[in-house]
DNA sequence: TTCCGGACTGTAACCGGTTACACCGCCGGT
DNA sequence: ACCGGCGGTGTAACCGGTTACAGTCCGGAA
């Protein structure tokens, strides 16, 4: 169809492998040959195929990118750094999301085999042996938000941001502080509980199993728990939500029951999605570097490319997750800002 | 390396043909044949090359996206509506983000050859020659946001969008309306401000060409602006941006001046990105369909796909752009919601 | 003059799949 | 008894590059 390698060499009048010699700067030709060969190139309107090239070198100069989704602030920010740190490392980026199941992960990993040099996945269902039925061990992956074992992941600190932002609203003097937690199923949601109740322990807080109201991440939750609160016998002085999204949810409860953030109480998220800082009174939060934690990745992915050859065989120390440090941010919505 | 067809078909005592046979379901297969076949690709834990599988089928499964950039709301969007349409459609899609010239872009381009079966392209610099030098012609190119010589175009009605804005103003009573434009240089700042002075014209508006105000599509050049509207001695009584960042900034540089938003001015947007709406008071805006672009980018670039092999030569009637309608989406910072 | 090495170039194998074509055995129809 | 057709299978060419290896030609050293 399109014009190839072989219809270059035969209007220019050389071979194949001198062709591809000029094209790519390997091995010598003569000068004149390498104008000709040009020339024709040019003229021809010839553009390498990607795939053949691949197919030989055996490097596609791409990573993947799975997701669970590609909804919300989140994954955008995701995508960025990923595709930033690709970007400079001249890598390309192939997106897939996959949110029906095992079948369709399955389906998705065996697609990207061979086209691409190595794999960043986020999916919560992506364990040991689904990778290991459908993707070759040759292939790095590197896992985002979770470890698993035998791959490089990278995590964020969830307890100690979210034991830090609670340290932060006793030092502002509250100390009936509620935590409004994402889904016990959820691993982030159970660090940031965790981190809230080392925090409360630490701080001498009011302990009270009351302050803790379950969440599921959603705006709508936030809701509910605000609504919830607003109903309390004791109401907190401050609440913590497990994400931003809940602590939007919360905002609107709170105000519609006719309480002000942050004079009648204080309100802190988790993530620093961008709304955050938009929102009026601008949101207290923990600030998780998301784009980082991409363009992280992708670097861990790529190091782990080129030195594959060294592999003896495919089992060696699973490496220590790294851990990335979140920062508190402080705004309007817990009264400590300016 | 990696286990190959040719290892399944040595381990199972049959032919590279009969396990292709097999795995695709093409041809005729005994059912013992096939059962020794499966259990022996499970057991080696055979995943077929991509790579390889492209290049002699010619077909990629994989939809390429080129945008000019990645940060900014809007792209995030595109991004969604393409990964949408692909996978529903079963393709995958590799992105490319480019920013630093023509050089840099048509490297995108080249290494994309061979990669993709069609690309949905959005960088203002992808012109028809820098296209014929660096792409095959076969391949489909749709472009999005700018029509393009002899390429499918998904655009939408920047003109009617925002003469139907200034129209609503207009209904509410304003008769001094401000524009602030964005870049000169951008097609889609250009139609926003000749619908502004259509319905300017139309609504019997004063026509003041001093309420027109240079920006450049930031939030800052939008607080530029407010600015600039503080200190004029006839203020306007409503401000029409051309996009929602500069709105954004326009209200907050009309805030910190001592206006309140909508009673004392009227604030309207174009593009209704998400924090629009979370923004207080919210933001009144033309809502651009961003994903149904990315959709309907993909549709057309896979509809393109499969036809190719009908057509004689690739010199076609140039499609006429599809155009996709905005909406005006009422909330409160112009003072005519509810 | 002869030999050697390096610059330059071509031939052909290879990457890992797909598939046209050939072949074989066996069936039923005439 | 003969033939056509079909299910089942293998051989080998092919997709479009890369590259090991094997020349050829030339100039300079011995």
């Amino acid at each position: 169809m399109a014009v190839t390698m072989r219809d270059v060499a035969r209007e220019a009048g050389f071979s194949v492998a001198t062709v591809s010699r000029v094209l790519n700067g390997s091995g010598p030709v003569g000068e004149e040959t390498r104008a000709q060969v040009l020339e024709v190139a040019a003229e021809l309107r010839y553009v390498p195929n990607g795939t053949a090239r691949s197919l030989t070198t055996s490097t596609t100069e791409t990573v993947g990118v799975l997701l669970p989704d590609l909804y919300g602030e989140f994954y955008s920010e995701v995508i960025r750094g990923v595709e930033g740190a690709a970007r400079a490392r001249r890598y390309h980026t192939v997106l897939t999301s996959v949110q029906d199941g095992p079948d369709e992960l399955a389906a998705a990993l065996r697609a990207l085999v061979g086209r691409v040099d190595g794999l960043v996945a986020m999916s919560p269902e992506v364990e040991a042996d689904v990778l290991q039925a459908n993707f070759p061990a040759r292939v790095p992956v590197v896992m985002l938000g979770r470890p698993l074992d035998g791959h490089t992941s990278i995590v964020i600190d969830n307890e100690a941001g979210a034991a830090d932002m609670v340290a932060h609203l006793a030092a502002l003097g509250h100390r009936r502080v509620a935590h409004v937690s994402g889904p016990a199923t959820n691993a982030d949601a159970r660090a940031r509980l965790a981190g809230y109740r080392r925090a409360v322990a630490e701080g001498g807080l009011e302990a009270d199993p009351a302050l803790v109201l379950q969440g599921d991440f959603t705006e709508a939750s936030g809701f509910a728990a605000g609504r919830a609160i607003l109903g309390m016998a004791e109401r907190p002085d401050a609440v913590f939500a497990a994400n931003d999204s809940m602590a939007l949810g919360l905002l609107k409860a709170l105000r519609e029951g006719g309480l002000s953030v942050p004079t009648d109480i204080a309100l802190a998220g988790f993530d620093d999605i961008p709304i955050a800082e938009y929102v009026t009174p601008g949101l207290t939060t923990v600030h998780v570097p998301i784009q980082e934690m991409g363009g992280r990745a992708v670097e861990a992915v790529l190091d782990a490319v080129a030195p594959l050859d060294d592999r003896a065989d495919g089992l060696e120390a699973a490496p220590a997750p790294i851990s990335l440090p979140t920062r508190t941010v402080v705004r309007q919505s817990c009264g400590g800002g300016r």
